[in-house]
DNA sequence: TATGAATGAGAGTTCATTCAT
DNA sequence: GATGAATGAACTCTCATTCAT
């Protein structure tokens, strides 16, 4: 939908790279509208001419940063759709795949959160839609599998759970990246402690908050 | 910290109302630095110079407007703090407070979700941790003393359940008013659908997603 | 149509009169698109940002100017229309209002000559009707008058008349203004040679080039 | 004056005739300064650099696109020039000859019509003079002869004669292809209709508007 | 006190032209 | 000889803010 100019896919790659580098970085700290392609030309200096030879505009530019961040996610949705295993051993990995995500393009998540109530910004749903993958569009699925294995209880509504589910997962992500929504200390904690909040975390999710046996009494 | 003139506090309150009303509107729909104090004018009718008589610029403007919605947050949070009975019936009434107060202030919670994610927003943070009145600091002495009275189990970490219901009722606020996270139906839902949804809602909580018996096996 | 906003209507009549003026330099030195808003506010020595105070844009700015240009066009048409006497003493009248008016605004009759080819210009064909305003709407009812008194042959396409008198018209008013198209000496003649040329050219009009023996004897 | 570089004459002739076709084109279109070479290399399939190893620049390219105008706009003036008959005849067979130009050159036509009062346009008056054929420098030694010849009246002054003829003649080639002015309905005429409305524009032009009886009782 | 005209930095965008490859 | 990436000046337009009235 969005392409760059030919121009743009002539350079060398590591230009691409680096110009593909300064504009998400532009764009995950100011978002869509409050980015300046002046800024993006300061950073790479590179003259402001030279950036309407690599994209027709800056709506096509934000496309195509945006259509990679796409794709890498997708490379790394693809390998947990397929991994097999019980449903919450799933889930583990897809929130640590979310979190490796993010160390690895801080950029291409930042820019997810700019938009995510930024008006007017192109192509924004279908962006949001592929970032956000571990949604009900992906939990729903697996929720149907694991309750008819029986892991998960036949009562429950599995609408409400993968919205809940990914509620979860989207803060616990978010708080990992802003350490004012952060209260369970995940934010910039190390490898070990990570992996103690998210079994943490699990554990809350697989039991929930409820006493069974105090819930079962009234 | 952010003060309005002596010039605005002398205006007549209906005046002061409309101000305030048409200042959230504009900053509700287009957030902080989008926002444009021209329109806010325009829609007002007054002199652009005036806006200028009553606060100093648009950084205390803003600052007004959100000590306003925090004032209007702790008027909802008060009463519901001093409730008594079970937790859980206390969080069915946060959340129905939460929804009650999105109603009522619908620019208010606009505004929150604008800024949640922009950057330079004078005093963002503190209005954020305001207006989010199911955060931590509110949730967790609840559920301590959930804990100490046996409604919750005694392993549960309430750090993380905080966190967690924090962002599950957020989640669900947010559902109530953007139509693109409707899956669970519960936007522009009525009366009757929407108690429905957090009787269910709770259910999930409650009783968690985990399948006991299952999970006590293994 | 195109209204220039209240600011400019508060403005003191000397400086509107004088932005009209060298907005009207402007277009009539470099057309429409060509016009440069950079230009006109360095001309008049204020900042970029007031003349969008002025008008909403070029488009507007541009409309204002042509609709002033239609206005005086009118003052000049209004009392030759009225005026009563022999056909070609009425022709006489209107080619001599022409030139008085391009006298008096000579920047109303170039806009006209460089927008009567240029593609694109907002509201051209109402400006360019107008101000040729001794087009066939003119001159039709003229002739047709002329014809009933026995003025002009009964066997001449009034049509056609209109069409050439209109062509040699405004021939005359382009050649007194661009020494290019000059071959009669109109060019800055002075109020004699002028009247000399008007003359001249009446006889034409009136007798024909055809040599009528000649041309009844074939 | 405008010379092509040797590179362009050592191209196939087909391609400098692709090349002139398109440049004409887009001048024709556009105008000499908003015509693009940005769209001509385009158009044309060529990199941008290429156009600078032809033509030193823009004007040097109209210059030659101009050349090429005049050289065609000659090969139809000469043969007219030659014939012999009486002047009427070589009047239409000009007119004629006009509007076979214009059919078969539409876009050096429009060319012409563009930079008539465009400012600033190399070469300009040249390129002008040169098209409009039916100039004064072509008919003026026409009306002498058919003067001398009794063809014309003897006190017709044959300097307003040749202008007046020029302008009507523009005038019904401008028709031709202009829509705006096509009261007389000359307009995209047949070739039948065509005829007729020269041949009306010959009456009119033998005998003149004015009624002979009439006038002459004055 | 209220007004609103004036400001100017900065936004996105276009385009003829250059020059290393 | 052909290429096309790079340039940068100039364009129109927006906006928070100032200040004389």
């Amino acid at each position: 939908m969005f392409q760059p100019q030919k121009t743009f896919l002539a350079l060398p790659s590591t230009k691409q790279q680096r110009l593909l580098e300064a504009a998400s970085e532009e764009f995950a700290q100011a978002g869509y509208h409050r980015a300046s392609i002046n800024r993006i030309v300061e950073r790479l200096g590179i003259a402001k001419g030279s950036i309407y030879q690599y994209f027709r505009n800056k709506e096509h530019l934000f496309g195509y940063v945006f259509s990679y961040g796409i794709k890498l996610a997708k490379q790394v949705l693809k390998p947990i759709e397929t991994t097999q295993g019980p449903f919450f051993d799933k889930l583990k990995t897809s929130i640590k795949a979310g979190i490796e995500f993010i160390k690895k393009h801080p950029f291409i998540y930042h820019i997810y959160l700019k938009i995510l109530f930024e008006e007017k910004v192109p192509g924004r749903e279908r962006f949001i839609q592929a970032v956000r993958f571990y949604s009900r569009e992906y939990l729903f699925p697996l929720l149907e599998e694991a309750q008819k294995k029986g892991e998960i209880k036949e009562d429950i509504d599995l609408e409400m759970a993968a919205f809940m589910l990914d509620a979860m997962m989207d803060r616990l992500l978010q708080a990992y990246v802003l350490p004012y929504l952060d209260s369970i200390g995940i934010h910039q904690a190390d490898e070990k402690k990570l992996d103690e909040i998210i079994d943490n975390w699990l554990i809350f999710v697989k039991r929930g908050l409820a006493n069974n046996h105090f819930a079962s009494e009234r």
